[in-house]
DNA sequence: ACGCCAATCTTAACAATGTAAACATAGCGA
DNA sequence: TCGCTATGTTTACATTGTTAAGATTGGCGT
């Protein structure tokens, strides 16, 4: 399997597949350029070769990393039986795979898409969870609801699951999922809810 | 003003400030040692007999930075008439102040006190902000709501405000103070607003 | 008032990092 | 087969965090 050619073949890759590996494995999310170099195999100037600086190198990490929070948020809401329930789902996942990742997270994040001055509501026009989220909340919005109120909606949902995300990495709230799927599934009535689910 | 004596007199404040303004200055949020040691006019190893090492430097500039966040959210508290708006205000000021002060909020977040094992919610029986967070919780929660909903409702608005900084930060939402305050101020009934405030 | 001591700051040095420049290798088309 | 170009390598440099050894000085006991 190993070619120890002079030439790599699809160094490109692999040092996207070992950037990934060592998030995985060392708990704080700096990973340096020569290092990856150096776990690949190659010598650190060969990753210049395919991308332009080390900056590059984090962003194509952090788009893997997307894709594959993307996949799984759709996994989750697969075979969902209404449209509520998967919605849910993908914010649940978001967090899961957030807490399953942190150091992947925290890149994500550190790298995350700005989005254009043009658009009023930046997450995203570009992204696939950004339509989806966007067409989430418009079907499950009461009917007469305006485009403000769909925005601030959106960004509600889109803050809460994020900030939890961080927050459960932090360690400022513990690490259980069944929290975690409340605070995601409560999300709307806290000052409405008066029972408790004694699960 | 300037002593330049061999003795500076009171180094350990003198790097937390230029900690500070650099943080101010610099949009991206990573501050080096050597800088800041520069920057206040004394040599990088001069640091070392106020901090052990870099990590005990930025500990202490995200300190400094958490109280005055917790100063800007106390200033926006005094003065609302019931506790309520009280309460969002000071979500409110949360966001401000973040976005105010990206890198240093940066840090701050970086630095998060990790909660001990032995508290089921982690914000936090020692900071002054996280026992006001629960006593507004407590006191604005429905009458018979038990100690897991308002953990939750508490876990909810932390994440709310802490997300919502972070994708302003990020520029995925847009840096619009009216809707900032709106997305907290609604915070609790996005499914249930009907009216659109069109200010 | 004097002397020394311990706290404070300095310079010198080391390993590691990101990056640029110059050189080496090899796959592939003429 | 020859050579060109894509792909790696070695070397070098500036910068960073950190340690070790030496310089400076404010303050305390006598």
């Amino acid at each position: 399997m190993k070619k120890q050619s002079y030439h790599h073949g699809d160094l490109r890759s692999a040092l996207v597949e070992t950037g990934l590996r060592l998030l995985r494995e060392k708990g704080d999310g700096d990973i340096g350029l020569r290092e990856v170099a150096r776990e690949t195999g190659v010598s650190a100037t060969a990753v210049y070769r395919h991308f332009p600086d080390k900056d590059a190198l984090l962003h194509a990490l952090a788009r893997a990393g997307y894709e594959k929070l993307f996949d799984a948020q759709e996994a989750a809401a697969a075979g969902k039986p209404d449209r509520e329930q998967a919605f849910r789902a993908t914010g649940q996942a978001y967090v899961h795979f957030a807490v399953a990742n942190p150091a992947l997270f925290g890149l994500m994040t550190a790298y995350m898409p700005a989005a254009g001055e043009e658009e009023a509501l930046a997450l995203s026009t570009e992204s696939r969870a950004g339509v989806s989220l966007r067409e989430n909340i418009a079907a499950l919005m009461p009917e007469g609801s305006g485009r403000r109120a769909q925005d601030i909606a959106a960004i509600q949902a889109m803050a809460l699951v994020h900030g939890l995300a961080q927050l459960v990495i932090g360690g400022q709230v513990p690490n259980d999922p069944e929290l975690i799927d409340a605070a995601v599934d409560q999300f709307g009535d806290w000052r409405h809810s008066h029972a408790q689910a004694e699960s």
